[in-house]
DNA sequence: TGTAGAATCGTTTTT
DNA sequence: CGATTCTACA
């Protein structure tokens, strides 16, 4: 099916990229625009270091997810001729994993037991809801955040370095009557953590920086350090990467200042330039700007959407591909119509030729691909989608979750009362009672019998939990079990339980794959396989490699590219996405997040605008309005009512 | 004390 | 729209 030769073409370097490439010692900034090669440049860089006779675990790759770092490894390898060996012991991975695997080894020199249980959005947000009420703060009396808003509150504070006070009077201005109780609550989140052997993303994060700081001999271990994504890096993974390189100063970031997008989790594009202010005053600068993916009408769009930012940009990009179609707009009445002229189009191109593995649909925001994804199914149209819903923080994947996490640490507080809320006849007052009595005991399984109103279902949880504790069972017969146990509490709570236990039996066909638990609850934490399908389903690898169309988020389709995108809903509200549009900033991202999409497509690009919204008339966005001339406008059918 | 059903909240993007 | 929280009742 490929037709590509990618050992020619991985090979094919231009002078700039060239430069890049072979880069030897020292500090490097690459700044690389969308389309420009970056990954082969580090795919080179890597295949050269390694061929030069660099120790290959003594490179470190720093990724934005661990599918980047291990197709750019496979890449590699392909040049060095197949020699997966030594390119699989490169280091790589995210900051995160990175984080996790320096602290399984040596959290003790910081005083942290390295058997630590790393939270999740939900877990954390758990735990708070926990420290809330052992603090006995109400949430009822006056208008409380909720556990999510709390924990984001506290996430997002960590994560660009301000108080909650300052926060809360920034973002969350109802709540200001409340940040006493907000600060004792985050306070005592940081202190329950530590008492409770629990860590989470900030924390890998902080706890990395302090090991690199008071042990520099363990950055040291690493000769090369190679970070992409520069731009989407917070303040403190720029602290970590300074800390990595300091010694040695053999260091090269990528990024594109265009291409930030990620800002709403603390990163920000102005690493890029502090990389040179406040780390290597002496770094050179290499800028690829030559695209190689898109055609020139496409790129006079995208240059266009970046003109008019107010923050000026670094660079302009250019092709040698001057033919190709005028980007077009699609009118459609309403989002159903728009639903149906996409759904026309792809049928269309499909006819002529065009694989529905070559095309997507991008959006802002998941839901706004629902009228799309029905007119799919109608059609039998494969599909998969990325972003958005996570399979992972879904509430049976978290409750099956809950009974391994109580396995693996069994203070689990938290996973405890997720456990013993499902059962009939349990509630908040008993669990209490129960947790006091058993949590004592280093092995509980057993005793939960004892302190349990008497039941049949509950004497099933003590012998399942006992069964999933035991060395002898493999986490396959394990989560076998537990499903078991599992089935008519999940048929009980839920009214589509049908399609949850398929998503069930997918998550035990990603346990097979394990031997060790401990590898089981880390991924599915840091390294989630995959997101999502309509149905809420874990997709494969391989599934997405047949005939299949590709619905995705704009952050998701990030590095990605297709012959064929479309950028749907581009009225005003939806794109700019309205509701946290509440500063300048935000809407730069939001500019760029257009421009980010916009750069996704080869040959052709269309943009879909819904004339009404939920049946009232909307406008167009305004990123739409601004480059509206480089743009061919499928008049035929427009609604009367519309002006052109 | 526990539960079921009603009301309500907050509505993006993700390691 | 789906999860969380509240309310009323057993």
């Amino acid at each position: 099916m490929n037709t590509k030769k990618p050992n020619t073409k991985l090979l094919d370097l231009n002078p700039q990229q060239m430069k890049a490439a072979n880069w030897d010692k020292g500090p490097v900034l690459i700044i690389a625009g969308a389309g420009t090669g970056k990954t082969r440049v580090l795919v080179n860089r890597v295949a050269k270091l390694v061929e030069k006779g660099v120790e290959p675990q003594k490179v470190l790759l720093l990724t934005f997810t661990r599918r980047a770092a291990s197709e750019m490894l496979d890449k590699a390898s392909i040049i060095l001729g197949g020699d997966k060996n030594r390119i699989k012991k490169v280091s790589g991975g995210t900051f995160h994993s990175f984080a996790n695997k320096i602290l399984r080894k040596n959290a003790q020199k910081i005083n942290i037991s390295n058997d630590y249980t790393i939270l999740d959005r939900i877990d954390s947000a758990d735990v708070i809801d926990l420290v809330r009420e052992k603090l006995k703060i109400s949430k009822k009396d006056k208008r409380f955040p909720f556990k999510k808003t709390l924990e984001k509150i506290i996430n997002i504070s960590m994560n660009k370095k301000i108080s909650y006070g300052q926060l809360i009077e920034e973002d969350y201005p109802h709540f200001i009557a409340q940040i006493d109780d907000i600060n004792k609550i985050a306070e005592k989140y940081q202190s329950y953590k530590l008492n409770n052997n629990l860590i989470d993303y900030n924390d890998l994060l902080i706890y990395l920086k302090k090991i690199l700081k008071q042990y520099p001999q363990i950055a040291d271990y690493y000769s090369y350090i190679m970070v992409d994504e520069y731009q989407d890096t917070n303040k403190i993974q720029g602290e970590i990467t300074y800390l990595l390189a300091k010694k040695h100063r053999n260091v090269m970031v990528v990024g594109d200042d265009t291409q930030s997008i990620y800002s709403f989790r603390g990163a920000n594009f102005k690493n890029m330039f502090d990389f040179k202010e406040k780390f290597f005053p002496d770094v050179k600068i290499i800028k690829l700007e030559e695209n190689y993916r898109s055609t020139q009408p496409i790129l006079d769009m995208a240059n266009g959407i970046i003109d008019n930012a107010i923050e000026k940009y670094t660079k302009v990009l250019f092709t040698k591909n001057k033919r190709g179609d005028i980007p077009e707009l699609i009118y459609a009445n309403d989002e159903e119509n728009q639903a149906e002229k996409i759904l026309e189009k792809i049928l269309d191109l499909h006819k002529r030729g065009v694989n529905l593995n070559d095309i997507s649909v991008l959006f802002r925001a998941s839901y706004q691909a629902i009228p799309l994804e029905i007119q799919l199914k109608k059609n039998g149209i494969n599909y998969v989608k990325h972003g958005g819903f996570k399979f992972f923080e879904t509430s049976h994947i978290k409750d099956i979750m809950a009974y391994f996490k109580v396995i693996q640490n069994p203070k689990d507080e938290v996973s405890w009362y997720r456990i013993l809320l499902l059962l009939r006849g349990i509630g908040e007052v008993t669990c209490k009672k129960i947790l006091k009595n058993i949590l004592k005991y280093p092995n509980p399984f057993a005793k939960i019998k004892t302190f349990m109103p008497k039941n049949k279902k509950i004497r099933n949880l003590s012998n399942t939990l006992s069964l999933m504790a035991s060395k002898k069972t493999t986490p396959k017969e394990k989560m076998h079990n537990l499903l078991t146990y599992y089935n008519p509490i999940l048929i009980d709570k839920f009214d589509d339980f049908p399609k949850r236990k398929e998503d069930l039996l997918q998550l035990e066909s990603i346990i097979e794959q394990y031997s060790n638990l401990n590898d089981f609850l880390t991924d599915m934490l840091l390294e989630p396989p995959s997101n999502s399908n309509s149905n809420g389903l874990y997709v494969n690898e391989n599934y997405s490699k047949k005939n299949t169309l590709c619905l995705s988020t704009i952050h998701s389709a990030k590095g990605l590219e297709w012959h064929t995108v479309f950028v749907i809903d581009m009225a005003e509200g939806r794109f700019p996405i309205s509701y946290y549009l509440n500063s300048i900033e935000s809407e730069e991202e939001e500019r760029r997040l257009f421009y980010v999409a916009c750069t996704r497509a080869k040959e052709k690009l269309y943009i879909t605008y819904p004339a009404t919204i939920r049946g009232t008339l909307s406008n167009k966005s305004t990123f739409l309005k601004e480059i509206q001339h480089l743009l061919k406008s499928d008049t035929s059918d427009t609604p009367m009512y519309l002006e052109i």
